[in-house]
DNA sequence: TCTGGGGTCCTAGGACCC
DNA sequence: TCTGGGGTCCTAGGACCC
């Protein structure tokens, strides 16, 4: 197996670049859901202490100091923006894996007659140049040893973006001054079970017995080990694997503390899973929700799940609302400060494939038109144009976004205008 | 005022069955 | 006055990823 990562710099803030370039060498952070914590970093704003993952509240002087440009997610952008880059990508290679959002693996297999480092810096001008996204490239016999060239080429300037951890020799050289923490798949328990142990490095990983490292880190710590020792274990997905579930869940704004607020939340979140159900041509066997109040706060605490098998498998939103609705009734306790909820769908198979009921047929075939019309009139219309009715106008407790840029790719009211003179 | 959202995989234990 | 072995399903929690 040859493979390369090839994978967006801090691709949110990235993406806010692309369409203002004013934000090039200034600190820039993208923040999450409700402008709660940073999500994408700058080079900048992490030269001046800004960690990934912290509250923004807590960083509002350091940033107000540094003149940090600071942005709340545009999902529209970022997801439209990979697409393009996935596009871009797909040209250098018969087989591609997307992993996430910014990651792609690239099935290198077959291309020894090239030079690689010499096609990695083209992928990057390539990316560069179309979609205006920098990006590094990491290369390697396994997918592991594939992401740990990617980190190379981005920490160690002297590979200027571009790594190949292919040769033995280049192993041999890196691989010892590299934490076992930056391993992918080692987070901070196995690297502090690995440090009593005295592994340190990626080498000492290499080197360690895989029966010791199954028993430490279970059979995951094993795998690792192989593929750090080239033996590919994770194979290219170019099909991307059947979804096990899907989960739609949000933090309140405000802490919600009346039942009617919960079912309006309950609404909107069985709507989107339904949606994205839908989106993926699968039906759902098993609901469940969930609500809790706040960890952090001190607030008294609750926190339940309930979780059941559905009558008929189905994708139909007013079946979903109805069902979470009626479960979220059976968890909700009056006198408390909800603080985040949601609702989860598990045991999802392709629609058509589902088992059903005598009577079922009719009403699947009813409810498969009724929906299909829906969707296509919010897919031409925008989303949320036709909506089912309790799902609130108001949505007090909804998300907040009070920094976005504009959906410049994806909706035509925000398109960038070039001025002229 | 205020701490993301959406996933996967692994392990362990309880309940229940034959 | 005993505590097997094999199986399934479910729940809960931990760990990790982006």
């Amino acid at each position: 197996m040859r493979v390369a990562l090839v994978d967006g710099n801090n691709f949110y803030v990235s993406c806010e670049r692309v369409f203002d370039p004013k934000l090039e060498g200034v600190p820039v952070v993208v923040m999450g859901n409700n402008d709660g914590i940073i999500v994408s970093r700058s080079n900048e704003a992490k030269a001046i202490g800004i960690p990934m993952g912290a509250p923004a509240f807590k960083l509002r002087d350091l940033m107000r100091r540094h003149n940090v440009r600071a942005f709340s997610s545009n999902y529209a952008l970022y997801a439209d923006m990979s697409r393009r880059m996935v596009e871009t990508l797909s040209t250098f290679t018969p087989e591609i894996d997307v992993y996430s959002i910014d990651e792609s693996f690239l099935n290198f297999e077959g291309l020894d007659h090239l030079d690689l480092n010499a096609y990695g810096r083209e992928i990057r001008a390539t990316v560069k140049q179309w979609i205006g996204i920098p990006v590094c490239v990491g290369i390697g016999p396994t997918k592991t040893l594939a992401k740990l060239a990617n980190h190379c080429a981005k920490k160690m300037p002297e590979f200027n973006g571009v790594c190949d951890l292919g040769g033995a020799d280049s192993r041999d050289r890196v691989l010892p001054a590299i934490p076992v923490s930056e391993v992918w798949g080692i987070g901070p328990a196995a690297t502090a079970k690995l440090a009593d142990l005295g592994v340190h490095t990626v080498h000492d990983l290499r080197v360690m017995a895989p029966r010791l490292a199954r028993t430490v880190i279970t059979v995951t710590g094993e795998r690792i080990l192989r593929e750090l020792n080239g033996v590919a274990c994770l194979a290219l997905e170019h099909v991307p694997p059947a979804r096990k579930g899907i989960a739609s869940t949000r933090s309140f704004s405000h802490p919600v503390t009346v039942f009617s607020e919960m079912r309006e939340a309950m609404a909107a979140y069985a709507t989107r899973a339904a949606e994205k159900l839908r989106e993926q041509k699968l039906v759902t066997q098993h609901l469940a929700v969930f609500m809790r109040t706040n960890k952090f706060n001190g607030d008294p605490s609750y926190a339940n799940t309930m979780g059941f098998h559905l009558p008929e498998a189905t994708a139909d939103t007013f079946a979903l609302i109805h069902h979470a609705i009626w479960a979220a009734k059976r968890i909700w306790r009056d006198g408390y400060r909800y603080s985040k909820a949601g609702v989860m769908l598990n045991g999802l198979v392709p629609a058509g494939f589902a088992p059903q009921t005598l009577f079922g047929a009719a009403r699947a075939g009813k409810s498969a038109r009724l929906m299909s019309a829906l969707d296509a009139i919010n897919g031409k219309m925008g989303s949320g144009t036709l909506r089912p009715a309790g799902m609130g106008i108001k949505r007090e407790w909804g998300v907040k976004f009070d920094g976005k840029s504009p959906a410049w790719t994806t909706n035509w009211d925000e398109l960038p205008a070039a001025r002229a003179g």
